[in-house]
RNA sequence: CGGGGAAUAGCUCAGCCUGGUAGAGCACUGCGUUCGGGACGCAGGGGCCGGAGGUUCGAAUCCUCUUUCCCCGACCA
């Protein structure tokens, strides 16, 4: 391509309202311009990158015997009815009614559809099991859209479904669709990890999420650095304290603590540590007859409670915080004063966290409005705990679950997800066949997506400098740019140029011919910005001895290389 | 949903307090000079100052409402 006949739009400011690095850089390199909040039109630049992880994604589908289809972005309500998801998606799902007033959605993904496409053609086991996927655009109506093609709302996705006769036979599609993501994500020059996530209210084992390592990332991991175990922070478990709790060492005691309410003041109020401290967080959940029960999840002061995990927790699934009236009746004092000590075990169901479990001389709300207790100990002060559990995240320092070494905390960006999603929506969606017995059985489903237009972003969250982007070889939009000094004044340059520009070409480069009348610190800025790779400069006195300059986007000075041996140079660097 | 902030040229912003013919830089057009790190000169084009009301002789500016966008929060007692 010549540059004076594409179409480059780079900006040297960036809009204001541009949040992140890659959505700066996006947008300044004209990858993608915005249309509303969330929504971006991918420019040709930007489509180029987008398209090249595309055929990455696609080569190695194909590659593991999955068989691409297209579905309709446009779906009916009739399908998200039957399975459930009509009422329980929520205002994410974008619905509308056309003109017969008919109830539609547009797709935030695929499973409905593929499950009534399978059900209809799928009748024997002798037709299984069955890989198909698409690439394609889905609508998500986030409420914070952010972080430009991050967290759009419209975004590419490969969705892929895999059906099957049996459970082991779905355990063996997960496994290669792990080592695909896995082939796929390195081969796109990612530094990735895969971790164990949560399954939701799914239930079952198999979920690991792929995530590009940034810190500006949505999403904390838990990794162990000696070992290959990685899960998000939502998942990853707190052991119990190695070491068993101490013996009372102090006297209770009750102490003013006025207009102290939360842990962190209580703490330095007392001039104690926040590791002393006990923090109750009062919780309500409904049992079938809708009657409410109280709750106090104990966690350390310095801890932050696991919301997936205490809802895993029996009679907690869908709890809620509790009101300041709630916790008025039940404990008889005001938020920010409450505590485990002298509650009415009738009424108040107490659930330590394991770290809680062990403690000693710990301080906590004296459930008095203006008052904690300090020297508090278990089986002294209060009953032993009734129940304890793992109900908080976990933090950089703990043991890792697999007892390997420490846990480090790090964050990550989600581009893959996979999903052993079992007979969920083929029960639901009533997706049966026979068996070799004759017998009808549901059939067992996984789901595996990519977020292609996440990877674009992510890629430059990882790989840019102050002069711009620095895509990775598979991702760049052109992986050659030329840069003539002179193209319009010298026959000689543009000669070379030209004759250069043919020979990468016919060697199957996507090479970029900067032929623009621009100022050379003009080109070497737009060339660098919009994160080209390689970049070969052709000037005067070098092509006069035979020579013409060459430079990788991430090293520090150009280098001079033969005329006669650029080609090759080039084609060895991009073999690298 | 709650709290902040913003909206003026394609982009980044000034002007608003203290009302009086709409500005700068970048980008764009023309001409000239320049040409190895985002050049310079001259001459141009481009705005319903987000929208609707109000106050006023007069509103980008003051008041009210509204829309949109951004940020933070929406457990951490």
């Amino acid at each position: 391509m010549r540059s004076s006949q594409f179409f480059l739009s780079t900006l040297k400011e960036a809009p204001s309202d541009a949040e992140v690095v890659s959505q700066k850089l996006m947008l300044r390199a004209g990858l993608i311009k915005r249309a509303a909040a969330g929504i971006y039109t991918w420019m040709p630049l930007g489509l180029r990158t987008l398209r090249k992880v595309e055929a990455i994604v696609r080569e190695e589908m194909n590659r593991s015997g999955a068989l691409e289809l297209l579905m309709p972005a446009v779906q009916p309500a009739e399908l998200w009815q039957e399975s459930g998801r009509w009422e329980k998606y929520g205002p994410e799902l974008l619905r509308f009614k056309d003109r017969h007033q008919r109830d539609f959605v547009i797709g935030p993904t695929h499973e409905e559809v593929i499950t009534d496409v399978v059900r209809r053609e799928v009748k024997s086991y002798r037709q299984l099991p069955l890989h198909l996927y698409q690439v394609q655009s889905k609508f998500r109506d986030e409420i914070r859209p952010r972080f430009g093609v991050m967290r759009g709302r419209e975004f590419l996705m490969k969705d892929g479904y895999s059906f099957h006769a049996s459970f082991d036979d779905l355990k063996r599609e997960y496994q290669v669709m792990y080592d695909t993501y896995s082939r796929i994500f390195t081969r796109l020059g990612l530094q990735f990890r895969a971790v164990a996530a949560d399954t939701g209210s799914i239930g079952g084992t198999g979920s690991h999420e792929f995530h590009v390592l940034a810190d500006s990332g949505e999403d904390d991991i838990a990794y162990c650095p000696d070992s290959d175990y990685a899960a998000n922070v939502e998942l990853a478990e707190a052991l119990a304290p190695a070491t068993p709790r101490p013996a009372a060492g102090e006297a209770l005691a009750k102490v003013a603590t006025p207009g102290q309410t939360a842990c962190a003041d209580v703490a330095a109020f007392l001039k104690t540590d926040l590791t002393r401290v006990v923090k109750a967080i009062a919780v309500v959940s409904e049992d079938a007859e809708g009657k409410p029960h109280f709750a106090l999840l104990l966690v350390r002061g310095d801890h932050e409670l696991n919301e997936i995990k205490a809802s895993k927790l029996a009679g907690l699934t869908d709890f809620r915080f509790a009101s300041d009236a709630e916790v008025e009746q039940y404990l008889g004092c005001q938020p920010g004063y409450i505590g485990p000590v002298g509650v009415d075990a009738g009424k108040v169901r107490v659930i330590a966290d394991r770290t809680v479990a062990a403690m000693a001389d710990f301080v906590c709300g004296a459930n008095e409005a203006g008052f904690h207790l300090t020297g508090v100990n278990f089986g002294r002060d209060l009953a032993e705990p009734a129940e304890v559990a793992d109900l908080r995240n976990v933090v950089a320092g703990d043991p890792s679950p697999d007892g390997k070494g420490v846990l480090g905390i790090c964050r990550g960006i989600e581009v893959g997800h996979i999903f052993q999603l079992r007979t969920k929506y083929a029960e639901a969606l009533n997706c049966k066949f026979l068996d070799d017995n004759g017998r009808e059985q549901v059939m067992e489903m996984g789901c595996y997506g990519i977020g292609v237009s996440r990877i674009v972003g992510a890629a430059i969250e990882q790989n840019y400098d102050d002069k711009g982007i620095i895509f990775p070889a598979a991702l760049a939009p052109f992986t050659v740019a030329i840069v003539p000094m002179g193209y319009h004044k010298s026959d000689a340059i543009r000669d070379a140029a030209n004759a250069l520009y043919a020979e990468l070409q016919a060697a199957g480069v996507d090479v970029l011919l900067d032929d623009r009348n621009e100022r050379p610190g003009s080109m070497f800025a737009d060339m660098e910005l919009i994160g080209i790779p390689h970049r070969v400069v052709i000037g005067e006195k070098g092509l006069a001895a035979g020579q013409v300059e060459y430079k990788g986007r991430r090293d520090e000075a150009a280098t001079m290389v033969a005329r006669d041996a650029i080609v090759a140079h080039l084609l060895e660097s991009l073999a690298k």
